[in-house]
Parts: C-alpha cells; sequence; structure tokens
DNA sequence: TATAATAGTTCTTGCTTGTAACTAATTTTC
DNA sequence: GAAAATTAGTTACAAGCAAGAACTATTATA
C-alpha cells in the first residue's frame, strides 16, 4: 500500500522556498479533500443552471426520480436520495403547489402517496435538465468522453467501497 | 459530445419493469449526482476518524495548512480553503486554546497575525493524518494504486475546468 | 493630512440537517 | 379479534454552517 500522506509531507516540507507547489498541497493527498473541492465546483455549476427554473438542486433530484420512478413514495425518495423524510415535505409541498407533481393516496394503503409528475412537472424537467447538462458538459469540456466515464466508474467504486 | 443525460433518460424508461437499473440510474448521467454521493460517502469517514481527536475536517484542514505553511495569515487561510474569514475566526480561537496553534503578531504589518502549529498542533495532526489516511486507506481498498491516482488527476482536472 | 484599503473580528441572518413527537393507517402478536 | 407494535407522512424545534454587514485597528494611497 502506498503511504500517500507521508509522501505530500515530505514534498511540502521540502519545498518550503514558496512557489513550486500549490499551498494545498498537503491537503492533497487526501481523496476527501480534492473530491470536495471538485463537488464544490459542479455544485455551484447546477445551482446556477437550475436558478433559472426555480429549482434546488434537491428539488431537481426528487423530481427527476419521480419522473424517472412514477409512483414512487416520499419515503422510497428520501432513501434514494440520502435525505430524512422529514426533509423531503417541504420540498414535495413546494414541488405539487406548483403543480409539477401530484400526490395519489394509495387505496391499497391508505397510508401513502405515490408521487406522479405532472405534464408541466415533465416539460420542466427536461428544460431544467437539458440547462444542466449543458453547464457540465462546458465544466468537462477538457476532458474527454473516456475520461468522464473514468471518472463516472471510479466515483461509483469509491462510494460503493463503504 | 456525448448526450449523457438522453441516454440515461432512455435507459430509464425502457426499464419500467423493476429490478435491472438502479433507481437512481436517471441521475447518474450528472457528474454532479455522483460526485456528491461519493463525497458525502468520504466525509463520513473522516469525520469519523478526526473525531477521536476533536477536530471536525474543517479545523483538521486549517491545522494541516498552518503545519504546511508556518506563518500564513488568516486571510490566505480562507482563500485557500474556501471559506469567509469571519467564519476562521472562531475555530482559530478553538485551536488557540487548545494550544494547537499560536497567532503571532506580524511586527511588520501589526494588522496581520501569522500562524504557526505548536508541538501539541504538530504532533496530534500526525496522529489525526495518520488515522484519517487509514481511513481513507480502508474506503478505497478496492481501487488500485492506478485507480487513485487516476481519480486524483481527473477531479483536478474538473475543479480546474472551472 | 485626509481618504481609502486591509486584517481581524463580531454579530446577525438564513439555510440545511437531524431529532423528537404526533396522527392516521396497517400489521403483528397474543 | 383486540391490544400492541410498526409504518407513512407530517410538524415543530434545535444545532451547525455559511454568508454578509458593520466595526476597530492599522497601513497604504492621493
Amino acid at each position: 500500500m502506498q503511504d500517500r500522506h507521508k509522501a505530500a509531507v515530505r514534498a511540502t516540507s521540502a519545498d518550503m522556498s514558496e512557489g513550486g507547489a500549490d499551498t494545498d498541497d498537503i491537503m492533497r493527498s487526501f481523496i476527501g479533500y480534492s473530491l470536495k473541492r471538485a463537488y464544490l465546483v459542479v455544485h455551484r455549476v447546477a445551482q446556477g443552471a437550475l436558478q433559472p427554473f426555480d429549482l434546488k438542486i434537491r428539488s431537481f433530484s426528487a423530481l427527476s426520480l419521480i419522473v424517472g420512478r412514477p409512483g414512487i413514495t416520499l419515503t422510497e425518495l428520501a432513501e434514494v436520495l440520502q435525505v430524512e423524510r422529514s426533509n423531503l415535505v417541504l420540498i414535495m409541498d413546494e414541488l405539487e403547489q406548483r403543480d409539477l407533481i401530484a400526490r395519489v393516496r394509495d387505496p391499497k394503503d391508505r397510508r401513502r402517496y405515490s408521487l406522479h409528475a405532472t405534464i408541466r412537472g415533465r416539460r420542466l424537467l427536461e428544460k431544467a435538465s437539458a440547462a444542466t447538462s449543458a453547464e457540465e458538459g462546458r465544466l468537462t469540456a477538457n476532458l474527454t468522453d473516456d475520461e468522464l466515464d473514468t471518472l463516472l466508474k471510479l466515483l461509483r467504486k469509491l462510494e460503493t467501497g463503504a
């Protein structure tokens, strides 16, 4: 096994003369650090892309999943998105008020609502997705398609490693 | 240019019969989504690794940079870490109270403090770094060293693409 | 010398997140 | 079949974090 951190410390210490390495080189040995920074950049871009549609990333993801899996329940949605159910309620409220989704009571189990996107919801999602994809595309312009695929594959592998 | 999103929508729509694709496949075409999920996993792990040392990720990063660049000022630190100066003050307060760092007034410019880690600070950082590296190592056990290098390289490329 | 800019700080505000508790409906257990 | 436990959705609340305005002390600029 490599010892990335010790190597990074040595490199940083050797380069006290300023100018060579980045100021945050000592942190770059941690995957979490690079991951967070890349995430922040993409997050900002996605946020910007969704703003014209009055969608936050959270509500965009929710709407996407409802479109992709019509009839999903709030609890299932919360599981997939890895958020607390309680935190989804207000988001559903808003999406419903904007007539982007509908809560349909399940006759088989009257505790549940099955969630469905409206036509409006699907249309909005389509535009918002296109805009977000476009922005992400701009962001990843200096990556080849192969590199992008590799990145996604590795991220997934990392996520599953838990 | 690939159109990842449309491809993902088609795939999801075709697979309404449940069981094949993941429930969040429709979101996987967005880099931001996979990035966030991977980040959340690593974040949780790092948080857990640092808890025994009473360090949050934020204070750990700050301490690392102070160790790596002795004499750095609060404003510089804020720039590197990409946080507001005001939000760093309390963190510096705490690190100083715990005798992990010291604020040394700059005689050339008496508005500034130059930040230095104490011996205690360096010792604690060393242990905390080792623990975090170990946890990250466990998390990335199913990635080869090459894959890890590639991941870091691609993340950096992505981050810079902004 | 007056004005502007900078470093650090304080205070406030909003946002996000998690937790506990509640209602209604269903399932399990005896 | 009645009582107890569980589940879905919801509400209210509290903690933590991030962003911004405004203040003091100090330095740079005009």
